[in-house]
DNA sequence: AAAGATTAACCAAACATTAGTTTGGCTAAT
DNA sequence: ATTAGCCAAACTAATGTTTGGTTAATCTTT
């Protein structure tokens, strides 16, 4: 009873490609390149995708599920906002630093790349931002603090991970988040 | 007398793949967008430039000559540690989000995208960011805060304001980099 | 200063390769 | 017997690049 065959390849598919497409960038990497990856032929793909375009999509969509969930899930059962926020940065540093993720997709290929699917992509990730902000949105912040441009700066800070994070660095993921929430929060001043 | 002509028209090459390579992406801009952009054929492109390859860099380092230069022009007469932050994360979204920018392509394409110059590009940008990076190195900062991290988290949101900063938004990119510089410094909380 | 030679900057046209994609058929499991 | 999943092979368009020629400006020579 190993049923799911069908689907293993398709997700195996979506995650090959996503690495590709997260470290090469999407239109550097052809569909040959994806095909290799996964040890089929180039029309191959086009059984389970009707498109370039659509991969892509797909793997986007599944991507921001994974980190809305990978999201929730870490803030399970946190209350204090801070708290939450340092939660929320690991998860999301986590997300994009991951190796074998469809997350780091989100981040890496940006909707203008993608002409046709233009909306669909910003719609995805947008579902996400909201849901971050309202992290931001519970804090108990000083008057002054613009708390739009206070998840601007800390969306782009995690995000930024992505490109000079190594797993053989001095670093996890997790204190990255960490340290990064708790710089905003206490006078880093001295 | 108008010489420098044939200069003009190289700088004028530059500038217009530019900015296609900081919007669409180096791979997916092709020659011919390039060349119709400057209004010459896809061949003539090649009295210029001997390659694709080549265009990339030499916008890339002209592109790094002018951010530095930016950034000690921000800095010139400012002794106080803080306030030579705020300048320079001022300066470093400016550069990130000026429409006639060779500085975009800096943060845009990443050195793994153009594999026979990656040495080159990684080099060159770390001639910024180490220039940037003396700017933490002179804050007074608490014992517990680790100045890499922070230096990092500051060029990532910087860099970042590039994919959200829009001409008609509600801020100014000078503004922008000095509230990040001021979340870091002051307690936000409250 | 005029004629000739040279060069910078580009065009016109093509080349080989790679791109995304399509089609028809094969094979193994249902 | 049917269908899900893939192969084999091709097709068209687009890609980076090359080549030889053309034009207008510059420089040299007389």
């Amino acid at each position: 009873m190993k049923a799911q065959r069908a689907n293993s390849r398709g997700e195996r598919l979506m995650d090959a490609a996503a690495a590709l497409f997260a470290e090469r960038g999407y239109s550097a990497t052809s569909m040959r390149d994806i095909a290799s990856a996964v040890e089929m032929l180039p029309g191959s793909i086009y059984y389970h995708f009707a498109s370039k375009d659509d991969l892509l999509l797909a793997i986007y969509e599944a991507g921001v599920t994974d980190i809305t969930e990978a999201l929730e899930g870490a803030l399970m059962g946190l209350h204090d906002p801070w708290a939450r926020l340092e939660a929320g940065m690991a998860a999301l540093v986590e997300a994009v630093t991951q190796p074998q993720a469809r997350t780091r997709v989100i981040f890496a290929v940006t909707p203008d790349q993608v002409p046709r699917h233009r909306e669909a992509l910003i719609a995805a990730r947008d579902a996400f931002e909201v849901r971050f902000s309202t992290l931001i949105d519970d804090l108990p912040l000083a008057p002054w603090v613009d708390r739009q441009l206070l998840k601007l700066m800390l969306l782009g800070a995690g995000n930024h991970a992505q490109l000079w994070y190594s797993e053989s660095g001095s670093y996890r993921a997790e204190e990255i988040g960490k340290a990064f929430a708790r710089f905003v929060r206490a006078p880093v001043e001295h």
